[in-house]
DNA sequence: TGTAAAAGGTCAAAGAAAGTCAAAGTCAAA
DNA sequence: TTTGACTTTGACTTTCTTTGACCTTTTACA
């Protein structure tokens, strides 16, 4: 058993309660035994979206990482969709997907239109194509999670 | 929870009644137990016209911090809103902006969710700061627009 | 009127977390 | 045995907080 395996199972079980725990890095990583920079990369490689998992921090004094894990029971849809996604996502295939999830009743109209505000139109159209795939891609799954 | 957060809640409290509250800098440090100038740390971290208040003071003998709550309607608060960002909206700023709305009942806390989940989070970290910012700020006013 | 006392304001340094990145290590599969 | 994915480590960076020395404005009153 590797070090960042038991680091992972050590906050799954912090989440066991009610899906959430605020964890101090160098705490943990005084208690457990590891360099701090490790727990980045077991939240970083473990507790992604990917992975259904929302992370949050905040750094100086009173500093924190919170994760919150995203509530799986709704339909594996979701998750499926999540992983379908690599890094990029282009606007076509953002308004595909949105298509058909309205279609299948998962989203409804109102909700379509708020993703497409975020993930299309003008916003994008400033910064270099392959930044903007890359933060839709980002965005979009990261939606899905929190809105659906 | 450090000692910022505490002030803040402080605050918070005082403004709860009328939406508006006077202090005295020194005596309040004193009771809390914190330098002055923590006061100023505070207001000018939490209490910024982002996030919706107005603050004025005097000082000299019976000086004073005078924190309002501004109040506006939901439509001038919503242009007001959109015209006061620019071509680009940091992350905190751009929570800044969100609590004030939350914190005046015109987004409820599933709205917060979706926004953050758009506005903040790795999306942005995986490109130059430069373009998340572009980005995040013709998104925000995009979503001001069609999600309120 | 001029000066001391009473506020509040500013700023920069030090401290406290967390984040990033790349180099080095490990290990199993081809 | 080489390769490539995954881990481990630590130096360096960024962000947020705490502290204190010094500054400015206002008032009181000799």
């Amino acid at each position: 058993m590797n070090i960042s395996n038991i680091i992972a199972s050590m906050i799954q079980e912090m989440l066991e309660n009610d899906g959430y725990t605020e964890i101090q890095r160098n705490e943990l990583a005084q208690k457990i035994g590891c360099v701090p920079s490790q727990i980045n990369y077991v939240i970083s490689s473990r507790f992604t979206p990917e992975h259904g998992y929302i992370v949050e921090s905040r750094r100086g004094g009173g500093g924190y990482i919170k994760i919150t894990r995203a509530s799986y029971d709704r339909n594996s849809l979701k998750m499926h969709l999540i992983n379908s996604i690599g890094q990029h996502l282009s606007e076509n295939t953002c308004r595909a997907h949105l298509k058909n999830l309205y279609d299948r009743d998962i989203i409804d109209e109102k909700t379509v239109k708020i993703f497409l505000s975020a993930l299309t139109g003008n916003a994008y159209r400033d910064i270099p194509r392959e930044y903007g795939d890359i933060i839709r891609a980002s965005i979009f799954k990261q939606m899905i999670l929190n809105v659906i």
